[in-house]
RNA sequence: GCGUUGUUGGUGAAGUGGUUAACACAUCGGAUUGUGGUUCCGACACGCGUGGGUUCGAUUCCCACACAGCGCC
């Protein structure tokens, strides 16, 4: 069966809700860890679930390369090969085409975009089907369109035709779709126009996706733009479906995410920070790299229930870290998932409550004041 | 004792008679938003073994001394 959405409660526009996968059930508002490669970075499946993240996300551009999509088909799905019996969702390849493709106008043709793999550098062409067709066969609970994140700033006109695109992608990614128990969401462009904006969210909608999601931010656009966008394009989405803001995971803009309606978040921020010595706190960003932590025998915060929190101290960590161990990586993500989605647990609960206003405030205000 | 080579930052080292003494590692900061990430960007020798001399100017040339390596008695 393909997902189901339920929307329980809305506090103004915040939205606490429930999505029914194949593999299991979730609560939103939802973070998402970023499992490229069918694995989050540095974790077995059992500490990701511990984090009690509902779903993760995977990547179809990497795992197209390697080992090949027939590959994990054989291997019995993606949940299968990397034995992991959560809820698993798909990206498009669309954020590569942002990231790979050097020149925009030589690369992303009508029928889809010309790479060089960054594996050993020879030309391949993802188009929408193929996107699609790889994504049935990874067998995904969640596949996504296949589009063309637009860069910031990018012109009118630039903007508007790869708007266009990306909707006759949309379609034409519709159309190859081909997998019952695989659910398909769409996703809104538009750039920072909010008439192209409005455009793209209408016109995507009426292909009747399972799903919605903003894409195209958190691309250098900076946050008030940034929110602009999303509010742009959410008033036109439905609301018994799921809508889900591709590659946004900053805590402050989560609240601000989910302040506008928005229920899945995903990111590779907590990993990423994780390997590079960061933690999440509520009192903002700290680097466990720096030296005032060498003798700190305290844990990243003391009232975190995640594992990392409760057998490890700052220094131990630290030294990991700086001795550039993989574990230090592994407990640092734990930690950092766990945090966002706690963070997700808590405004749940905001929203349960109807004070998710109040909530936000003052999350953001403790976390702020930190922020140098 | 004689001869010989060398002595540059925390480390390994490049280099030049004259503006900021390479580069790397370590250290210390910062970045990071649908992961081409053991990544990226900064800072870091007020001084080139010590003391004299030559020179307008010496880390670079000369002398002495100290220390280290090598060879010979």
């Amino acid at each position: 069966m393909k997902i189901k959405y339920e929307l329980t409660k809305k506090d103004n526009n915040a939205r606490l809700g429930k999505i029914y996968t194949n593999h299991g059930t979730f609560e939103t508002p939802m973070f998402m860890p970023v499992g490229t490669l069918a694995n989050v970075k540095t974790l077995t499946p059992e500490q990701v679930k511990a984090t009690h993240a509902g779903i993760i996300l995977s990547n179809t551009y990497h795992l197209w390369l390697r080992p090949g999509e027939d590959v994990v088909k054989k291997a019995g799905g993606l949940h299968k090969f990397m034995n992991y019996d959560g809820p698993i969702l798909t990206d498009s390849g669309g954020f590569q085409v942002f990231s790979l493709a050097k020149n925009k106008k030589k690369d992303i043709k009508e029928e889809g975009v010309y790479f060089k793999s960054h594996i050993d550098g020879r030309e391949l062409l993802l188009t929408p089907e193929l996107s699609i067709q790889i994504q049935n066969k990874l067998d995904s609970d969640i596949a996504m369109s296949f589009d063309e994140c637009i860069p910031y700033p990018a012109d009118y006109e630039y903007a508007k035709s790869s708007t266009e695109r990306t909707l006759r992608w949309a379609k034409r990614g519709k159309d190859a779709h081909q997998n019952e128990k695989q659910s398909l969401f769409g996703i809104i462009q538009g750039g920072a126009y909010e008439d192209l904006r409005k455009y793209s969210a209408i016109e995507t909608v009426k292909m009747d996706f399972d799903g919605y999601s903003i894409g195209g931010t958190s691309v250098g656009e900076g946050k008030t733009t940034m929110y602009k966008m999303i509010d742009d394009a959410i008033k036109y989405l439905p609301e018994d479906k799921p809508r889900y803001l591709m590659g946004v995971g900053e805590p402050i803009d989560i609240l601000e995410g989910v302040e506008r309606g928005i229920d899945m978040f995903d990111c590779v921020l907590p990993t990423r920070l994780a390997r590079h010595g960061n933690a999440f706190t509520k009192e903002g960003k700290i680097n466990l790299k720096n030296a005032k932590y060498k003798e700190d025998f305290s844990p990243i915060e003391n009232d975190c229930d995640c594992y990392t929190c409760k057998h490890y101290t700052k220094s131990y960590i630290r030294h990991l870290i700086t001795s550039n161990e993989v574990l230090g990586g592994t407990l640092l993500s734990i930690h950092n998932i766990r945090f966002l989605v706690h963070l997700t647990e808590e405004i749940r609960d905001a929203i349960n409550q109807k004070n998710f206003q109040e909530y936000k405030q003052k999350f953001i205000e403790k976390y702020k004041n930190n922020i140098h």
